[in-house]
Parts: C-alpha cells; structure tokens; sequence
DNA sequence: ACCTGAACACCGTTCAAGT
DNA sequence: ACCTGAACACCGTTCAAGT
C-alpha cells in the first residue's frame, strides 16, 4: 500500500484505533507515530501535542455519534428520541470501552458541557429537539442535566466491568480467604456478579424518562 | 521539625496530599519523594510502584468515609442510612475533586465491585445494612446497583465542572463567535450555566430512594 | 532494615536540518 | 510544506552500594 501524505484525519483515527486495541496510557507520540509508519515528531505537525490529540479522539468520537443508525431516523416523540440518544452512546461505549472514560474524565470544553454529551453540536440538538417537541426552555435544560448524569453513572460502571473482564490476570485479585471477614457479602457474590446489565440500563432509562415526564408536567 | 523515619501511611497520606494540591497526572515517584524529604526511590520500600500508589490512595479515601461523621451516628430507617452514605460520598468528592476520579477510573478489585462504593467493606456494610432494614438478598443487590450508578454520575459531574473552574484559562475556551453556529445553546446558555448541584443531587437522592421503594415493595 | 546513587529504557517536546 | 535526527529534560524502575 503506497503511503500518502499524513494527515489530521490519519492522525485522530490511528489514535483512535490505537486506544481501542492498546488503551490509552500505551498510547504514546512514538508508538502512534510508528503504527503510521512515521516518526513521532511528524505528528506535531498536525496535533499541538499528546493532550490535544486526546482531545480530538473524545471529539471525533463524539461526533461520530450523529452518523449512527439510530440518531439518522426521525424520532416520533421526544420519548423515543430520549431513548435513541441513550442507545446510541451506550453502543459507542460498548464499541470504544477505552475511549469512554476519556470522554467522561477529560475537562469539557466549557462548564456548562457535561460528559458524555460534551460537544457543543450534541447539546443544540438536544435542546433543540426537546423544545421542538415542546419543551420550554427549563425543562429541557433540566432533561439535558439529568439525563447526562444517568449515562454517565451507568455507561462508565458498564465499561467498568468490560475492562476487568478484559484484564484476566486480575479478574480474581480477591483471594478466597478475604471474603471471610465479610460474610454478608460472601453470601450475596453470586448475585453481585450476575450481570444484567442491559435491563438494568433500561429500566434506569424508564425511570429517567418518568422523571423528565415530571419536569414537563409539573 | 525531626524527620522519622517513612511508613507506608506517610507515603499514601503525602500522595493524598499532594495529589489534592497538584493533580494526580503532577504526582511523580521523585516529586513525592522529594515532598516528603526523601529520594524517589525510597518509596519503593513502602509501594510496589506508582500504580500500586495511585490505588492505594482510592483505597485509602474510600476507606476513611467510615470515620464521617454522617457514617457514624446510627440511622433510624432504610431511607435515612442510605441518604448519608450519599452524602458522605458527596462530601468526599467535594472535598477530593482531583482523586473522585481516580475512584470512578481505577478498575475495581473484582468486577462486582463498583465504583464509587468499590471496597469489600463498603459493600459489606451497605448489604448489611439494608438487609437489617427488611431487604430481601435480591433487593439489597439491586439498591447497591442503583445507588452506585447514580452516585457516580452525580458526583463526577459535580467535580468535572469544579475542575474546570479551577483552571480559569480555559474556562472560556470557547470563543464567543463559536456558538454562532448553535442559536438554541446560545439562546439557553445562561440555563445550562446556572449552577443548583446541590439540589439536583437532592432531588435525584429522592428520585433514587422512591425507585428502591418500589424494589422493595414491587 | 532502610535509604541513596548511578544507570537503563523509555517519555513528550524543541529545534535545526533535510527533501 | 512536510518529515527526520539529534538533543533536552524529564519519567518509572532496577540494582548494587552504603549506613
């Protein structure tokens, strides 16, 4: 395959493949740099530096989100496009494990932009879709704020648990013998550790939208 | 003042401390060394290595929560005993807003353990507890699962925003022509500026006990 | 037993130099 | 205009040496 100049959109996108099979603490200017097949240094021509180029992928990544199946189909009530929204980022985190607590810890753009929905476009089209289905300004400022908390809450615990499970070796760092001192919860491990983790994510997603039904009803 | 000589627990009480100061990404082997008197390499005798450091200090501030004064009076009903954990939480993380997230991203010693309630003995105390109260095995689980998924949105929201407050140079690092381009954001950005976390985390705690109501009397 | 000093293999980032 | 090579100031961590 002949190389072609690099570009901003190679350097973002290699990042972001990096981090989905390496992580991001490996992720480094010179490792990058090589799975390009171009030296580190190369890459200052395109990013300000490592902190940017982190910031880019949690952008692009959050971008990205507009072009998922689920967000181009015209939603019928703002129940449904509630909903839509919430699958969405769920399945990003899903398919970006790594990358989604970036988008959770990394300092937002203003204070006002909370993660995940962190990029200015999200938020327009939130607001705006809520008011085109009848919001008033409060509630669906209020709506934004807490459905923002309920995704981040549970997305970060699912991907959370996708990581240990990932990292084997530790998967029991818990020797038997621990557990000893707590016998409430030697008892309960096995319904600690049963995951079901969608119905939970539904049901939190039912109750939300009960309560934002609330804030438009007073 | 004479220097004794270093415990484990000056090691991980200094790495609390300079982390709040300077931010966990500042936290170096030589410069905490060099903060508590010492070269870098002498803290290894103490911690097996800066990871190991960095959870030991989750750990650490997880475990001082039992010493809050919120934990140690005793609670007179189910509602009461889980309002304080949250709030003990929250003042944790107000207190901490640099090490919360290290809390929420460090994986958890087994996957049924979840941030921010990730000790064995939290999850000990908090069963138990419940289960004193008249919840069933399944119930008590489930509260677990409900109340961590929104203490860990609520509050790493409220530390994300206090992170960006205190690092005032990028606090407008939108440009104000930027949100040109979002009439509805900027129409609504006073609203999304305003600032209630209190009552927000107030009203997603009732939220949150009404909806363990109904797991226990389903 | 505990701490130090020197060393190793890596970082991010700069800058002048190449093409 | 874009990339490279050498260099700088830092890392985490190891290991032998000091006391």
């Amino acid at each position: 395959m002949a190389r072609q100049r690099l570009s901003r959109d190679d350097v973002i996108r290699g990042a972001v493949a990096y981090i989905d099979e390496h992580g991001a603490q490996s992720l480094t200017m010179r490792r990058l740099g090589a799975s390009l097949g171009v030296e580190a240094m190369a890459l200052y021509r395109h990013v300000a530096g490592r902190d940017a180029l982190l910031a880019a992928v949690v952008h692009q990544v959050i971008d990205d989100l507009f072009n998922d199946s689920l967000m181009t189909e015209e939603p019928n009530s703002w129940e449904e496009y509630v909903q839509h929204v919430a699958n969405a980022l769920r399945n990003l985190a899903l398919d970006h494990p790594q990358i989604f607590p970036l988008i959770a810890a990394h300092p937002p753009e203003a204070p006002w932009l909370r993660p995940p929905l962190r990029s200015l476009r999200w938020v327009d089209h939130f607001l705006r879709s809520l008011r085109d289905f009848g919001f008033s300004d409060s509630a669906a400022v209020d709506a934004y704020k807490a459905l923002t908390s309920f995704l981040l809450g549970a997305l970060l615990l699912q991907v959370a648990a996708v990581g240990v499970a990932v990292s084997p070796e530790e998967a029991s760092m818990i020797e038997d013998g621990s557990l000893d001192q707590y016998p409430t919860l030697k008892g309960l491990q096995g319904k600690l550790a049963e995951d079901h983790s969608k119905r939970e994510f539904d049901d939190g997603l039912d109750d939300l939208i009960e309560r934002i039904r609330s804030i438009l009803h007073p």
